[in-house]
DNA sequence: TCCAGAAAAAATTTCGAATATAATCGTAAA
DNA sequence: TTTACGATTATATTCGAAATTTTTTCTGGA
């Protein structure tokens, strides 16, 4: 429960501005914290970091760092780095708040978004409806899926032409899909938001500010109950 | 005006977790750029940074990183960090987002805030008032008073009950300061917000939630407005 | 005079070793 | 048996040097 099974391996050259080990390690490291293959409260020991992900001292440490600041990960004295711990609160909290924030941005996109915003969000739609419908429904790529729909969610929000409520609006969605992907971890729970996604576009679309974002809102709490159940009832099979 | 005047010396042992470099170098830095001796945009050399703070490349590496994921610095691909931009789109944007999250944690303090909300409450602005009524306006330590309007600030909010509400809150209240204390550099605005903080008091303590919003948002528009002016007018006398 | 390209310099990034701190284990005393 | 203390181990942290990349400077040609 310790090791990740297979961590994320590193691909230099990810990042076009940078090449950086450190900008690489932080990657894939965000990337196993979400998809859960490194647990909650895991110990983040450098010896091993170091050989599971093939990258020195001084980048693993900066991008420890960089996930500290996210909330990602917390850093204590001088006894190391842990992955951040999980809790029925803190899932709760970061709901709530993201319900507000996305709610706003929504709203200020719909108020704001010109012809390119449209097109982004027709387009990050259409992407995400591909996925769904195409692959029968077991036979979805869990890392493709949570991709295009954290483009959508992204573009509906794009048109706000608000550089920080998109940067918050990221974070928490960082820590929202964590709980996400670790209670569909167990049991595969069809990802059945199609038509939700779908309502949500035609609002902010039609420029229906309320219904919109009610939407929106009623789409994060329908997931919220349901991955809040999975989550009190410790249903683990898993090793 | 690319090297700090005199730059913050590092204290070790300011940390009570911690005592590492890395965590006195995040203060330092982040002192300065709030402070403003480290101007918008300025290009961090790491040479420059090791001579003025005292610290070696490890610690400022993983102090700029941290900084960096809370937006006061950025880094550029291979080219280093610098201290984030100003512009005055970045500034309403912070503030419009800070009147809501503030307004936002605000409320549910209301709303859920106990005994020990209140005395936080009262002392928090009683130790403000002290400061603006004790010396002469002219004669208030600028950083005193930082910390104490900070410290007013997060207690109003402390009892919602919500750790990412306050985190956020805290990053924005960063952003936010760092305009604030830029644009009081030249002309010494006398701050004169003590009865708005008193109003806010009052109608907090009295749980009128409308009205406390309300002239917490006010509080913060007066401030942008001022800071704005500041801005658009480039008054600097300065070398 | 201006542009292109190579050489030199400066800076960032990374690695490996040294240091300091925390955790562990074993031992002895109560 | 439990507790307290000291030595040992393991780990995080930090420093200094090497390697890579970017920036600047200099030279030659159009």
């Amino acid at each position: 429960m310790r090791n990740p099974e297979s961590p994320t391996r590193i691909r230099v050259g990810a990042h076009e501005g940078g090449h950086t080990q450190a900008a690489a390690a932080f990657d894939a490291l965000r990337a196993d914290i979400l998809g859960s293959k490194l647990a909650p409260g895991t110990s983040l020991v450098f010896s091993k970091l170091k050989a599971d992900y093939g990258v020195g001292l001084s980048p693993l440490r900066e991008a420890l760092s960089r996930l500290a600041a996210g909330g990602l990960v917390y850093s204590e004295g001088q006894r190391g780095f842990f992955v951040a711990n999980a809790s029925l609160d803190d899932f709760n909290d970061i709901s709530m708040l993201r319900q507000n924030i996305e709610g706003l941005a929504l709203r200020k996109s719909i108020e704001l978004g010109d012809d390119a915003w449209e097109a982004n969000v027709v387009a990050a739609r259409h992407g995400l409806a591909l996925l769904e419908r195409g692959s029968s429904k077991a036979e979805i790529n869990d890392d493709l899926w949570e991709l295009r729909h954290r483009e959508f969610h992204d573009s509906l929000i794009s048109g706000s032409n608000s550089p920080w409520l998109m940067h918050i609006a990221d974070m928490l969605a960082d820590q929202f899909d964590r709980y996400r992907r670790r209670a569909s971890k167990g049991s595969l729970s069809a990802q059945s938001s199609s038509d939700q996604h779908q309502e949500i576009t035609d609002a902010a679309l039609d420029r229906k500010a309320d219904l919109a974002v009610s939407l929106l809102h009623d789409h994060i709490k329908i997931a919220v109950d349901r991955i809040a159940t999975t989550l009190t009832d410790p249903d683990e099979t898993s090793s």
